[in-house]
DNA sequence: GAACGGACATATACTCTGTATATATACCCA
DNA sequence: TGGGTATATATACAGAGTATATGTCCGTTC
């Protein structure tokens, strides 16, 4: 729904055709949210026929305008004042690899861990530089939350790391902390 | 494609039907991954077009139980094998919000980053508490994860916060902090 | 013994999201 | 004048996810 509600948002200071949204939403959200036209088009027809659009028809130049209804407006308004409500870590792709791993090979789990890490390393590594070198808010502000979102991954393969040595049997406790990124330390 | 990798590599052991998938992929991901019953036909369905699976037709229970094909191993394999990329930071709603409020509405940017800190943290807690009281693996590491990038949003939020408070010029430098969830540290 | 509910098992319809691609005009510039 | 680029819209299609329908089998309960 984030793209239905942005346009919302664009909407708000008043009408805008398709061409248009596409821009200002490419221009605000910078490289973190590729947009295709394909998705601009239905997405203002599906907006229309729930009533939180209208279409002001073509104007002399043949583009087709929208301004939001009372409707739209509190739709927009709802969106913005409410919380995105944790898809933080649900569906997320690495964890179910992980877990696939545990249960069909356990001992393939720490060479998926392995793999992720060196891969969400050179992530990191990237963006730190690219932050260094500056840019507009948007992109910024993007960089900023790449390279937190890949720090806490790393946190959590060296954590995932640990609780499958510890389900492997306290047995063999040598010294495997070689590849982990951080000092292990206490999470409890 | 995860759900679709997911069952290529529950099926590397041997045939399944489509119940006994979806009862392991539930076991294996815990409550980290809803899955439908109805995608699990549809994926079967795809699989089977694709030629990654092919089917065993119906057995003397009337199931229809589905095997790996070598392409479908192979896939598997490679997706197995892979890394992730980096949806990490990219189509992320509350970054989204934060930008076209930045863009529609500048003042109003603090407020959503307030609220959005609010729900962050209170599911923090909530992980935390759960957290203490343990799990299985599946479900702890899910937990893990969770807090890990609820952690990351927080300084996230804060960052992002600096960045609006010195984008607003330096003219009113005062004691902004109150709401931080953290002490405001040098990310350079 | 009949009726009910729950576990097992599959299927279809539909919406939303996203990608690819077709189409057309206008304008610049070489 | 012809080609590339920006402007502008539209359609077809695949994939992901939700809701819901359908049916069997089995054990319990009245």
């Amino acid at each position: 729904m984030s793209v239905r509600s942005a346009f919302l948002v664009l909407l708000g200071p008043g009408p805008r055709h398709g061409y248009q949204l596409k821009a200002e939403f490419d221009d605000a959200t910078g490289e973190s949210w590729p947009l295709n036209y394909g998705q601009v088009y239905t997405t203002l027809q599906r907006l229309e026929k729930a009533g939180a659009v209208a279409s002001l028809g073509e104007d002399e130049d043949g583009r087709i305008r929208y301004e939001l209804t009372d409707h739209g407006r509190e739709e927009a308004e709802e969106w913005m004042a409410s919380p995105v409500q944790q898809p933080l870590a649900s569906r997320d792709e690495i964890a179910m690899k992980v877990l696939l791993a545990v249960r069909t090979d356990p001992g393939r789990a720490v060479a998926v861990i392995d793999v992720q890490r060196q891969a969400t390393m050179s992530t990191l590594q990237t963006v730190t530089r690219m932050r260094a070198e500056g840019g507009d808010l948007p992109w910024m502000l993007h960089l900023d939350r790449t390279a937190m979102l890949a720090e806490a991954e790393l946190r959590w393969l060296d954590r995932a790391e640990e609780r499958l040595d510890a389900e492997a049997g306290a047995d063999s406790p040598k010294a495997d902390a070689r590849l982990r990124s951080t000092p292990i330390e206490e999470t409890t």
